[in-house]
DNA sequence: CTGTTAGCGCCTTCAA
DNA sequence: TTGAAGGCGCTAACAG
């Protein structure tokens, strides 16, 4: 079935049909709805391969994931796809793999610069208009992404140069509220795990996390610091310092899940309760994390909404918006479970 | 730049360059040569749309999946995406939500017959060459997926009619090597916990583990049975089920993740020690589940091998072979973590 | 061995 | 308001 037969079928032509199924041109109303209604009694739909040979736009996003099996990347995807379907947009979806090819070392994606390149022409072969691009981890990519003619939006991660549009979360306010929860529930010696050194977002959970402790009246340097590096593994070590020291805190907030999870689990070896002797807060919302005993209280980053919104920025810069600013940060939300202890005799401890 | 470009430069016609190119018709090794010279200079790669346009091949698969935030998705996707890659097809990505949609009553997926059409008529229209379906749940999913122009391939699911190619997990020799290991544990008292009803994998499931046990002198009906739902809520109703034993098995199978864990909560909490006073092996080797303590020993489903497979499949499919069978079952991997007691007298058990 | 040419299905300019 | 016709880039007869 195509134009032409259906232009037969109502005794017209196909630059008719054509008008009426675009919108585009002037056609009496008459023809219009018999027009349609062949149409839709044929269930016919042009065919989107001739279409866009003809205008050079495909309706067709491209999706390249570093990993499809990282935790983050799922939810992302589904909010783009969500988002591209109610738009008439279809998804090419290119899945990298490189947590097999890179493990953890996350900064020697650089060297796959040929990868990145292959795919992005791969998908512009394909005649995609606009390309998302989600990552592995939350870093810089800055010159990663080689130059492509359609628009880029990066998705968790960021672009120190501002070359490229990007979607990410924020760190700061919900920082401050893991600090306010504390604070809120009694507590009043405090330390954090950090991820790893130079790591922009951690960097703003710590100063989120600092900020409102000391509107509280506690000093940074009375704040037990620990430089991690994002894995389990070093939850536990933190444990390790964290057992050594004279006043342990009684709250500690560690900056992904699964440091908290290192955390736990060598403070619960140690024979330590939770949330009782030691309170502690993840962020993330792993699923991985989701059956500790206690349940981890955590940070839940709006994933499905970050794709959805990096759809929507994608797709009006197809379309030849402008924007002016370069990036899109959603808010994190607060799940509250069972790792944190309320101190009954708040007045007391202060 | 295109063909005729190319064409030009090479001072030959448009069809030569088409024939080197596609690697059919007969050309003289000196044009080849200056051909694919000019070609590799400019970076030229043929339209896709256009040729697909032509040849009414578009090298590109559909990829339907129920829900892409299924624990099981992602690594089904990872191993089509790199089969596909590697064989020079690109993938169209639908991700139908069903999870939002219907939650856990899998069933009422049937319902939305419109919309899987619709998913299907789209990806039609994209001219994909062969479509694969990814299932939320494993359950015959028989007369569910529309018929198609293209050929189609099911994976993490079955239909019980035969018509469709699916590509599976087996269940029955892996829960043989479930009940072996607890054997060899020197376990003697012996439960499982069911899937829902009705459903064929944990039949196999049950058929398997009772096989091996049987072959060892336990009877069938000294197994205590308990039937959940593969939630883990009815991993607990489980375990007050069990309390009330007179004699209490050391051994319990849970037929999922969830239900193992739901089932170590409830023992946990009632005061038990796992696994010495109850040792627990579960299934799936979810990710929800590797930070449970101790840690689940569980049964790992082969999900990348069976998207490259299933990828396989559907490339021969597509190509024209025809294949007698029409499913693949691929083995799964025993996990041992830290969920199972060994007892050192073993023969005094006996 | 190589070139000419007729479409694939659609959009869009131009003319009526 | 409508229709005729060219062409998007490519493939594959067919002719030479």
């Amino acid at each position: 079935m195509n134009m032409k037969e259906i232009a037969k079928m109502a005794g017209v032509s196909v630059a008719t049909v054509s008008y009426v199924l675009n919108g585009t041109g002037n056609v009496s109303e008459k023809k219009r709805k018999e027009i349609l209604e062949i149409v839709g009694k044929e269930g016919y739909s042009p065919n989107r391969i001739a279409k866009s040979l003809r205008t050079k736009k495909s309706s067709t996003i491209g999706i390249m994931v570093e990993d499809i099996t990282a935790f983050q990347t799922p939810r992302i995807i589904n909010g783009i796809n969500e988002y591209a379907e109610k738009n008439g947009y279809t998804v090419l979806l290119n899945d990298m793999s490189f947590l097999k090819r890179v493990g953890k070392n996350f900064e020697s994606i650089r060297h796959y610069g040929d990868i990145l390149r292959k795919e992005v022409e791969l998908f512009e072969k394909a005649q995609v208009d606009g390309i998302i691009y989600v990552a592995l981890h939350d870093r810089d990519v800055s010159d990663l992404i080689p130059p492509s003619k359609v628009p880029v939006v990066l998705v968790y991660c960021y672009d120190i140069t501002h070359k490229n549009y990007c979607v990410t979360y924020d760190n700061v306010d919900i920082s401050k509220e893991v600090a306010r929860y504390f604070l809120e529930q009694g507590h009043r010696g405090f330390g954090i795990i950090w991820g790893s050194e130079g790591s922009r977002p951690a960097q703003k959970r710590y100063n989120g996390y600092i900020e409102r402790l000391e509107e509280s009246g506690i000093k940074a340097e009375d704040v037990w610091t620990f430089t991690g590096d994002w894995e389990f593994e070093s939850g536990g070590k933190a444990y390790k310092e964290y057992k050594k020291l004279r006043n342990r805190p009684t709250a500690v907030f560690a900056m992904n899940d699964l440091m908290a999870v290192g955390f736990m689990d060598a403070a619960l070896d140690d024979g330590k309760k939770i949330p009782e002797d030691v309170s502690v807060i993840g962020f993330d919302n792993r699923q991985e994390c989701c059956f500790t005993r206690p349940r981890l209280t955590t940070v839940d980053i709006p994933l499905e909404q970050m794709g959805r919104e990096s759809g929507r920025l994608l797709l009006d810069l197809i379309k030849g918006q402008k924007k002016e600013e370069k990036k899109i940060i959603l808010p994190c939300r607060f799940i509250e479970k069972g790792s944190v202890t309320a101190f009954e005799k708040k007045e007391e401890l202060l």
